[in-house]
DNA sequence: AATGAATGAGGATTCATTCAT
DNA sequence: CATGAATGAATCCTCATTCAT
């Protein structure tokens, strides 16, 4: 069920093709740049640090990135986009009408697809989550995709079953704020850490998914 | 009912007086220090602009503390212990006894307790979520404080609650990362990410403590 | 009879002290970037070979100087106002009127009395000629000193000499073309195209006067 | 008058053909370097820009000049024999004798000549007066040049029109560097100071030579 | 011939830390 | 105790030059 879920995503926002065309070296700067940014963080990480462990002369850097910032927006931009793809899909909601009868099983779609989004691009959701306070541009990105579409469209969702009587009749950024922070809490935990724990994943999501929504439903009218 | 809970902690840790004895310059450049780190992160951030903000020069900075790292252990450190402090308080399970019958009345004093620290150390709270990730100091206290004694006791206290059938009976390591991740979500939206918005706290926490009190609740038997 | 008229500028703009107060680095550091910006040129110079050459470290220099280019200004700018001091003499047309009967006798002293400056600042000025065309600063300030306040006061002192039939009636400003040409043609050619050659100034300066004095001399009504 | 003499001079030197034979591209190059070198100086501009400026890879100067020092004295150094090219006309002095019955035609005829060519050549003049001083090479080809021909072939000139009893007999070199001075400071105030100040040449020009020739006159034995 | 990616030495500048006053 | 000048290693970045295509 969750596969032409994902497919339409990712053929909507082709986000197969890696960046288009990147030079060997090209790649080879950004997994270099990605494995010391992720260890060290942005600023206590060296260009020439960076440049040895691709392989390359410093100065080849330069020539790919302007600045060293610039590599790091070149990492962390499109993540943004990615990881918030699902939810600008265009016609999101009529998808979910017919695929999605509960919202748990919009949640269980939502936390699979994202889960191996997340395994995949581990170290530089890492790096994203250390580097947003610091930097104004990843901010305003930040704002603009996450704050501006994702969660306006969440809260259609919301509103969506909570019409149908699923979830109880609180605010819809309350209901997405605890959603959220239970499906962020799981990840963070799972893969930052306690990431050599062993997880018995799809027990744990179950669990998950109970505890959210039962915690959601309305009261009981007896 | 949390004031004498809250009493107990502070005594027993002795967090009213801040860190004993601080000269005068010591205070003004933990506050420059704090308030500079916050802003640009620790690896960001230059002693000589700590310095002027304190109104000291360079070198006092160093009269006092041996290394820049030593100043941010000196900031961070204490934190780490008064953060967790409720929870290692030594005879916690029977406060727990006495005073919280239901886990949402334990949920509510945790939290409100809790409130009150971040509000007031959320520049430091900041710098040390960003800084942990980075230094193998602060993780070694981290694990050893918070997963070697506050997941603990914090066990303890779920499967107490679990035998009192109050708590669903699954893992209670999911049980507190779910309730955790609640928490923590709630103190970070309310505090980081939408500090301006307008909160209704009381509502906003009786919510929450419905919500995980509600999920957590085991099936009905009927 | 220039002495007094030095001594004059001199106090009046206080230029004796040498820039007030210069720790002992300081004047390594001035000293040793003149040689070298004379040198080489100021973007061929190096900040490492003046460090060098100063005996210092380079970050001593960056500690007085926050760029490579304020170390320029540093010295290049009290220069400009030293060059042309005599002529902003705040009373410059009474001691004219009072000292130099004749247009000749003025020459000889604004020649003697530049030419000891010239000579103590040979290697400063060899730098701002060099460098006031690549920087918009020097520019300004040379528009500003020079041709804003010298040309006006040299214009009144030539329309003086031409109201007293000394000097023929062509516009002033090629009359004091004209002079400052062969006066700083003298000076380069003397300083910085011939040192080494054997020069009886007296007897140099002399000819030029004489040269200048009769080139300028009104038709003769006979 | 000036025509044949000009002619003479520009075949005499087969200045006619630009260099010989040049690439498309190589004068390109050579514009966009003049252009650059004219505006930062040698030290400040940089290969990449003149390449961007000229619309060729990188490479493609060095394909034509092996070093950036070789495109600077690939642009400079013919401009040296050109400058100079009237004076080291082979029989100068026959054209002299025959052309030139006065010193104050012999100017006018110097300068109608230089003037035209200083507008052509302009930004070259400039990158050569700026690089001469930082650049042995230079030094060297002017001294044997200008000191070397130049001056010996005008110190003729000059004794030739003393032995005329047409100029004071004052030591050649002086007479030289009067003239010189004048000639080069209307040139530099013309185009390089107050290029865009209105100018009447043919009035500015008589008022010069009238000033050289005065000056230079022979006392008046009466 | 022309390209332009790659190089690596060198440039200006910053910064934690030291130490004489 | 406090200062702040001095340090020099390290940082980000530039640039002339090379070379495989």
């Amino acid at each position: 069920m969750a596969e032409p879920f994902e497919q339409w995503v990712d053929e909507l926002l082709n986000l197969n093709d890696e960046d288009v065309k990147l030079t060997e070296k090209q790649i080879k700067i950004i997994q270099a740049a990605v494995e010391v940014f992720a260890e060290k963080g942005y600023a206590a990480s060296s260009t020439s640090e960076i440049a040895q462990k691709a392989g390359v002369a410093e100065g080849t850097i330069f020539r790919h990135y302007k600045t060293k910032k610039d590599l790091l927006l070149s990492i962390v931009a499109p993540l943004m986009s990615k990881l918030i793809a699902p939810f600008i899909l265009k016609d999101f909601n009529k998808v979910l009408d017919a695929t999605y009868a509960r919202y748990e099983d919009f949640l269980r779609a939502v936390i699979h697809n994202r889960q191996e989004f997340v395994r995949k691009h581990l170290p530089v959701i890492k790096i994203l989550l250390q580097e947003v306070p610091f930097h104004p541009e990843l901010q305003e990105q930040f704002k603009e995709h996450v704050a501006g579409k994702v969660l306006e469209r969440f809260k259609n969702i919301v509103e969506h079953y909570q019409k149908e009587g699923q979830i109880i009749d609180i605010p819809p950024y309350s209901v997405i704020r605890m959603t959220a922070s239970n499906i962020l809490g799981f990840f963070i935990t799972r893969y930052l850490l306690a990431p050599d724990q062993e997880w018995d994943d799809e027990r744990e999501i179950e669990m998950m998914v109970r505890f959210i929504v039962r915690g959601l439903a309305p009261e009981e009218s007896r």
